[in-house]
DNA sequence: GATGAATGAGCATTCATTCAT
DNA sequence: CATGAATGAATGCTCATTCAT
């Protein structure tokens, strides 16, 4: 019934948000499943109807955040007019940056867990967490830039580490330079790697 | 005496060189300070002498590894007569990239405890870890190419971001292609960024 | 109405067939009422409906499946055409061995059961488990043969102890020996029991 | 240092103390690891130092108190001056039966715990259980009669199951006749099966 | 310095039982 | 009758840390 359904959710959902809350504040190693139930105010039993243990709702949240990041700068980008593939990887990326900038503690927490599988995330489907996948989006993305690349899977791969990696101690630390201080040096660097393989 | 100290050294790295075999095998969290002391054939106590915990051996493990990693590598491009910039920095990215093909334990090892902190490890005050830094080495090495480089330390950053997060992959997993084919395109990008800062 | 009637027997007889096969199988203190309806397909409440809890269910069929065995034991014992009272009890326990040995897993089940009060089982009201009684059929098989015999009853008893408890090693491990190797010696000591009690 | 290894062997039997007094009242099924130590007046962590688990514990301590008994009774045989294999038989099991009929807590816990199996645990070398055995004293002993005997073990073997068998009950619930009526038909019962095994 | 027995707080996990639907 | 989500007490077990020897 529609009433036990919606109540199943909220259930799953409280849970899922307390996780996050306490995963980054206090660390997942830190954090027990006694405090999670806790926060959200269910029984302890609860929360092994819904998850396995604590490192089963921490890769379900990984991939529940990153992708709803990246479905968002897609669905941003597709309202702009753009039609030169470069313009459109530097719009994404930008449009990513822009929202890491301003959630943080997202960022840290999709650091922490991502880490250098950031861009297998992004271009493969993500068998180890088992949910819906970013990769359709991705693929269309890679299609539409097919026809001037000359590997555009290895050429999005290297972009998405350089951004990934260094944005992250900029954001949090302005370190070396601050985010704003790096996007310049960022976006030339990537519109080399993007000319390095275009096919003249 | 100096028997006794050499005893002493002994059942440090002995205590050492068991974690990191455990740590690389089971990982941190499934390894406990017992299972330390039993491989390494010393008494539970013995361990607190030498460190404060699990964590604290586990740094100074990342430290020690990660320095060596880097110094040997310096000081196999002193032997080399190389003078321009961009072929001594090369260099030292191709042998590092080398030496982590070779012990994949290692790369694992350090990707997983430096992550995106890599480049930081590099180029400043480890005072986490606490420990000699490779931080003179690099200094040396950024006052070398001083002269012609408008912002060394953003350069080198964002280099050592570029190489350390698109290496992983390719190593380990031959994803999205092997370091063999990763290189020339590595190499190609990291030219453009040693380009993009080179005053002209 | 006969339908639904018949659902609710379906079920009851469903939850005992289930609990039989785990408990045999797993055992009772490793198999939670959790098991026993996700294996036969009904709700978790509807074992309330049918069961008290686990020990319930367990001793509803330790009676159900004895009483079964010794029952038809008993019919096939009066097709034949026997009057001699040693023959008649020696063709019970040779039949009850057989249907056994046939069945290792009801065997082990009853064994582990009934235990040493099989023979309080067959010669008394089970008030512990409280269902219908193998207990009209013995008394009646101890009518039969009490003209003749001194103690009936502590006969009886000691033929049942001695034969329940011996021929379990011997069916499921041949230990000390088989089964067949056995039988000769086991009727010998219980036709020297029945002398034993005969009024001479 | 010998101190502390009376310490150590005062803990463990501490534990199996207090384990066979709650064992023995409440039933193993319903009492926990918790419900030992508190009544032992040690920590928790300290039980996993001497055993494994619950069960652990249990099965050591019935090879304890089975061995005990079996081998007083077997000493106050020595000191008898016995000769006649079936005189030695006699004395042993009478013995153990008085003593069982004094310490009925012990009787109920080596029926529940040995069950069908307390032939097994007095003839063969008891793997599961991991202490000294008592087989050695059995062998003396079937080794003293072996000359007059056809098969000493299978003999044995259905001595010890009868006896075994239907002592209990009637120890414990005078039935189907109080031990002491029991005695001569048991003895009866049990000379009859020398009897039958005797070579002539 | 070195030991390792003892500790007990802390945690994950299970499971019988209930009850609103 | 039947369901199965929710409960939370109960329990087994781990493990970092201490300290008397």
């Amino acid at each position: 019934m529609g009433k036990a359904e919606a109540n199943k959710q909220h259930k799953r959902e409280s849970l899922l948000n307390t996780a996050f809350e306490l995963f980054t504040t206090k660390g997942i190693n830190n954090t027990s499943i006694s405090d999670i139930v806790e926060a959200a105010g269910v029984a302890k039993g609860t929360f092994y109807l819904y998850f396995k243990d604590k490192y089963d709702i921490n890769s379900k949240l990984v991939v529940h955040r990153a992708t709803m990041l990246f479905d968002s700068a897609l669905e941003r980008m597709h309202q702009q007019d753009l039609t030169d593939p470069k313009d459109r990887i530097l719009f994404v990326v930008n449009d990513i940056i822009d929202a890491l900038t301003k959630d943080k503690v997202l960022l840290m927490f999709i650091s922490k867990n991502l880490g250098l599988g950031f861009s297998r995330f992004m271009m493969e489907s993500p068998s180890v967490t088992g949910e819906e996948p970013v990769v359709e989006a991705t693929k269309e993305f890679l299609k539409d830039i097919g026809g001037s690349i000359s590997d555009p899977r290895l050429m999005m791969y290297m972009i998405i580490e350089l951004t990934g990696s260094s944005i992250y101690s900029a954001i949090l630390y302005d370190q070396p330079v601050s985010i704003e201080e790096l996007k310049p040096h960022l976006y030339a660097a990537i519109t080399s790697i993007i000319d390095q393989f275009t096919i003249k």
